[in-house]
DNA sequence: CTAGGCTATATTGGATCCATTAAAGAACAA
DNA sequence: TTGTTCTTTAATGGATCCAATATAGCCTAG
């Protein structure tokens, strides 16, 4: 596969993310530019992008650092997204839904309603609702017609899921987080409602609360592994 | 004076807001390199930067393109301002003011006070005015501890300002300006007594107002003046 | 005269080179 | 032994070079 911007900074991002360079870790240019075998100049535009998103810090001259996020940065997060998807299904509400949107949220209702129709929930299942949850979001969100929203929202995009599982739902506890998908489905069902009826403080109430819902489930991650720093050194100190 | 990469950004940024590029003018990496006397490398991180913020779109294989911008566009981002700092306003609440902050608010209602108790405003007392506002709604943001918020709204930053006078206050009609001004004021004090009471769904409330408040004032800017492109040809056809 | 293909070139993407900075380690002196 | 200074080197920032691409204009053939 040939690598190109774009590559190398979702590459980064989702090593980031699965925790692959944990938290802490100083990463420079020169060796993750050897290590994905491209130059520096797409890994420099692509750590600057990532610096962006709030996944990097750059420690003037020594390179950067893959940012520890707090708990409570994450749920800060998950308010902001809150607040603008609250605005999101307002504005929907107000200019009205296309035919095209309206009929959209309403067959993801109906797949949702599917997914969760079933005796016993298996991690499958969570991820299949998962990805139905991301296009009911996003439908709504393309619905309200502000691209500012979805500016915004760009930033806090992956900021969530950075500490590994933080926000990841709990796989030893399938019993809660049927529920907890069930509830949610509900608040979809409500949006739903709301917007196709022109309520939008209502759905942009719903749609807030539907976030907060989220907030209690976030949960510490595990303890990180031991750090893996990115330089020189490491890399070629394989004998 | 030497250039260096945020050089290049907040230059190129400038001209933009100015007018200098207008909305529509297309714009490349080698000429405007030229024109500020640099190379292409902090020019090429400029572009992603300034399309980050939405000032730019790409024109795969003809450069980029300065955009423009909508009135609904702007209304759009004042709108997502307001939600953002109606949640920052209202976690500034909810966990309470440093002595600082408040002490710090405190200072800018009065130096607000003696702004707008005067006679007749002139544009330099308006100019002052809106200074100190931007003092007044970066220490709520601030105060709310949410480092999500800020990032959010770094994106929305100088978008208001895109097409020259949009958000401009209107020379021609200071008495309304003043008007305007002074209930904003108002506004100012409202959402200081709800943060240091406690009362984050008022204050929350009270700042959404504040942002629709000046969403009432957006006005069409001038017609914009002929197109300027700046592009290889441009640049040599100079007889 | 028109349509289709070809060519020239404007333009970005990626790689490498040089300059500069700052941190870390070694060496020397007190 | 410890503190200070000098040197080495890791690291980024900027400049230039080469490759790939796609647009636009031109030329030719029907």
């Amino acid at each position: 596969m040939k690598k190109n911007q774009t590559n190398v900074l979702s590459e980064l991002r989702q090593m980031i993310l699965d925790g692959a360079l944990s938290a802490g870790s100083r990463i420079a240019e020169v060796p993750t530019a050897e290590m994905l075998g491209v130059s520096r100049t797409p890994v420099r535009i692509a750590f600057r992008a990532l610096e962006q998103e709030g996944l990097l810090t750059k420690l003037a001259g020594r390179g950067y650092e893959v940012r520890s996020i707090s708990v409570e940065e994450i749920m800060g997060a998950v308010e902001v997204r809150g607040v603008l998807e609250g605005l999101a299904a307002r504005q929907a509400a107000e200019r009205g839904l296309s035919q095209s949107h309206q009929q959209a949220l309403a067959l993801l209702l109906e797949e949702g309603d599917q997914i969760l129709n079933v005796e016993s929930l298996k991690e499958a299942d969570l991820e299949h609702y998962q990805n139905m949850n991301k296009r009911f979001h996003d439908i709504v969100i393309e619905a309200a017609h502000n691209p500012a929203i979805q500016a915004a929202l760009s930033r806090n995009e992956h900021l969530p899921f950075a500490s590994s599982s933080a926000l990841a739902f709990d796989k030893k506890n399938m019993q809660r987080e049927a529920k907890r998908f069930q509830f949610a489905h509900q608040q979809h069902h409500h949006v739903y409602h709301a917007i196709v009826n022109g309520l939008g403080t209502r759905a942009e109430g719903i749609m807030r609360e539907h976030a907060n819902a989220t907030l209690g489930y976030v949960h510490q991650p595990k303890d990180s592994d031991s750090l893996t720093v990115i330089t020189e050194r490491k890399l070629h100190d394989k004998p």
